[in-house]
DNA sequence: AGCACGCCGACT
DNA sequence: GTCGGCGTGCTC
């Protein structure tokens, strides 16, 4: 008798252990099978873990497996490992490491592969014809299959009754029904892109030397190229290498860069050996590219965060683009970095993991320093030239104190009007990147100060000027502009601060007779605006492209000669501990996009603190010097990545019982890390409102906890999630590990 | 998770 | 006397 160990589908700490069951006779199952058990008294879905000739449970106990799901096994022993190391390092439980690992939509039975019925002539046209005599629908379904086999539903769009009409020939014997599988396909655009790789730099060969050392034994890799160094020609070079010895590969790339375009790229050199898996697929779309990859039809994924789980057969490496970005943290539980499950997966499957960014952050190039222990350890990579010879842009900053001193009272400093100018009269591109959407940051009255806050949220408001209306950027609801002030009904209103729409109205302003496109999240909003506004920007149907983060992403434009970032303060004066780390990344990031094709680039940025070592290193696209700067600030200061931040955010309608919850958990909190001998790794403890207070009607209050890293921060985590599952009445309980915004 | 078993208050 | 409240315990 053969028996297999189960994980079952349920989610609860109890049953978070595997459960014996017997194999039936005659049922194939291997580990990474989902079947369906019998458990208590109804059945439900687990994943085989193991199987075995014994077992040491009671057999009387014991109940068969019901039945197989899917033909094949869903999951690949080698995720199966993983699943028990994410149990292991997020506090989860197995079933919750599974379903992060496959689409939703696979358990639970419901998308299946696609069919549709096809016809095909079996008899030469003329005795087919011959036995459609009397019946004119037989006969001119017979003559449109005439010249090939036809799917029904296409035969339908001809004759009325198509199915009945097809069944009665076949039974004729004249045609015949077969199903075909019908492959759904993401979208993919491959318009302007080269199938042939080009001759790599001597940078993208000492590069592509260093990991085919690593080939067969694997390796940790950050790779640091300047932007438009030709990051991505290595990765397909080290994916060709990879196929060569009949490896896979998997590429992540944050989920906005996931645009046709960008999957365009892997698709023109790989065809359809390349899949795509992201958020908005459709499931019978997902379902069919995970099916290619299950299969081994396609063996090079391309995808956001959750691909890094992609069912590949003995994947040779894992390459994670933009290293950089925040998209590569799961924000729902379990809580897991693609990055460190990345890492794991190729220890696994000695495989080479590849970190990308022309700006690493801060935590990943820490890891390449000497002193590092062996199992964090990342080698350095460095591209610091780009391709084809050309130069990095020329920076400059401007210093709006100065304009001001000057008095220039606008927007644009003298600098860039100049330089917009002589871009647009040499027949280039620009682009205007403003952090902030909206046409007015702040509407303030003059007489006393008093600034529109929004009713529900404790934020001020921005001016929409298409709407006439203030809204408020964290809940989306709005109300008039006051005309005289609430407070002191003065008339003295006046509106502080620029966001995309008012730089958009300057820009026309300034430049009458040229074509101004806004993209941010008001003109993005409709499905695949996103990509329109890109490809019109692209075809030269606008001269100049005002934003926010969006037109910093990895675009490349090759008409663009000038970048103008219009506020560089508004980034690096948030109250988080990283606004230097974003600033400088998002300014280098946004600079690289300058100057890519045979003209020079240059970079005008706009500022109130020019002094400032984050400006002052994305001026000189100084990496190194920004890393020092900035990890000895982080040491002083006591904050990651020597430190980890835990916190836990209270709200609720009622701010006395958010309140109440967030100081007894705390006080709670305390009490368990003295039990359990914690309080050495915790640094601080600290409860009270969060920096913003209310937010959509809701109050906040939050327990902040910071945590030596060097310690053990996954047992102090594991406290606090306790309380994260805790059910206390009218209050929401959100746990969040280094909090992508301190609010 | 979901459900049964089990021990104490107000109802036809 | 029963109906039903949700506390504790179990599921191969």
């Amino acid at each position: 008798m053969r028996f297999a160990k189960v994980a079952v589908d349920l989610n609860a700490q109890a049953l978070d252990r595997p459960f014996t069951y017997i194999i039936p006779e005659g049922l194939e199952i291997r580990p990474g099978d989902m079947v369906r058990i019998p458990f208590g008294h109804r059945t439900i879905e687990g994943f085989v873990l193991e199987t075995d000739d014994e077992t040491d449970v009671d057999e009387g106990k014991l109940k068969p497996i019901s039945a197989k799901v899917g033909d094949e096994s869903i999951i690949l022993p080698e995720l199966l490992e993983l699943a028990s190391f994410m149990r292991q390092k997020y506090l989860c439980t197995m079933a919750d490491a599974l379903r992060a690992m496959i689409p939703a939509q696979m358990r639970m039975g419901r998308v299946r592969e696609k069919s549709q019925k096809e016809a095909r002539l079996i008899l030469p046209v003329e005795e087919a014809l011959a036995l459609a005599s009397r019946a004119p629908a037989q006969a001119k379904i017979v003559s449109a299959l005439s010249n090939g086999a036809k799917l029904l539903t296409e035969l339908s769009d001809i004759v009325p009754a198509a199915s009945s009409a097809c069944a009665a020939l076949a039974k004729k014997g004249a045609i015949e029904i077969n199903e075909r599988m019908l492959r759904r396909r993401p979208p993919v655009s491959d318009a302007g892109r080269s199938a042939f790789d080009p001759e790599l730099t001597q940078d993208q060969q000492n590069v592509i030397a260093s990991l085919t050392d690593a080939l067969d034994t694997g390796g940790r890799f950050l790779l640091y190229g300047v932007t438009g160094s030709g990051k991505t020609e290595v990765y397909i070079k080290l994916i060709r290498m990879l196929l060569e010895k009949g490896r896979g590969a998997i590429v992540l790339v944050p989920e906005i860069a996931l645009t046709p375009q960008t999957v365009g790229w892997f698709h023109a050199r790989f065809g359809d050996l390349s899949a795509v898996i992201h958020s908005r697929l459709s499931s019978g779309e997902r379902y069919d590219e995970w099916q290619r990859i299950r299969r081994g039809e396609a063996r090079v994924v391309i995808g956001a965060r959750s691909a890094v789980f992609a069912p590949v057969e003995n994947p040779g490496a894992i390459i994670i683009d933009e290293e950089h970005e925040g998209a590569y943290l799961s924000e729902k539980h379990p809580r897991y970095d693609a990055r460190d499950i990345a890492a794991e997966r190729m220890r696994l499957s000695k495989g080479i993991l590849l970190l990308g960014s022309a700006t690493p952050s801060i935590s990943s190039f820490m890891r390449t320093m000497p002193k590092i222990r062996p199992e964090n350890k990342l080698t350095l990579l460095e591209m610091d030239k780009r391709v084809l010879g050309r130069e990095m842009p020329a920076c400059e900053l401007v210093d709006m104190r100065l304009e001001l001193a000057n008095g220039n009272k606008g927007i644009f400093s003298g600098a860039l009007v100049k330089a917009l100018k002589d871009c647009m009269t040499g027949g280039k591109q620009a682009m205007l990147f403003i952090n902030r959407r909206g046409h007015s940051t702040f509407v303030n009255c003059r007489a006393c100060g008093y600034v529109v806050k929004c009713e529900k949220c404790d934020v001020t408001m921005t001016y929409h000027q298409n709407r006439e209306m203030l809204v408020c950027h964290y809940c989306a609801s709005e109300q008039r502009p006051p005309e005289v002030c609430p407070k002191c009904k003065s008339r003295f209103i006046k509106y502080f601060g620029a966001g995309t729409q008012r730089i958009e109205e300057e820009a026309k302003k300034l430049f009458p007779d040229r074509r101004v496109l806004r993209m941010d999240m008001d003109t993005t909003a409709a499905k695949d605006s996103h990509a329109d506004i890109l490809d019109a920007f692209r075809r030269g149907e606008a001269d100049i492209l005002v934003g926010t983060q969006m037109i910093a992403k990895g675009l490349d434009f090759p008409n663009v000669t000038l970048v103008g970032v219009v506020a560089a303060d508004t980034t690096l004066n948030l109250p988080d501990y990283r606004s230097a780390e974003r600033t400088f990344q998002l300014i280098t990031q946004v600079a690289g996009r300058a100057g890519r094709a045979d003209s020079p680039g240059r970079v005008i940025i706009q500022t109130y603190t020019p002094e400032h070592y984050a400006l002052q290193c994305a001026l000189k696209q100084d990496y190194r010097a920004f890393y020092h700067t900035e990890v000895a600030y982080r040491r002083r200061s006591l904050y990651p990545p020597y430190t980890t931040i835990a916190r836990l955010l209270f709200s609720s309608e009622d701010g006395e019982c958010a309140g109440k919850a967030a100081s007894e958990c705390a006080d709670e909190l305390r009490q368990s890390f003295a039990d359990k001998r914690l309080m050495q790794h915790v640094l601080s403890v600290q409860e009270g409102q969060a920096p913003i207070k209310r937010l959509k009607g809701e109050e906040r209050y939050e327990i902040l906890v910071k945590l030596y890293t060097a310690g053990e921060p996954e047992a102090v985590i594991g406290e606090m999630e306790n309380i994260e599952r805790k059910q206390i009445d009218n209050v929401r309980i959100e746990l969040e590990i280094n909090p992508a915004n301190m609010f």
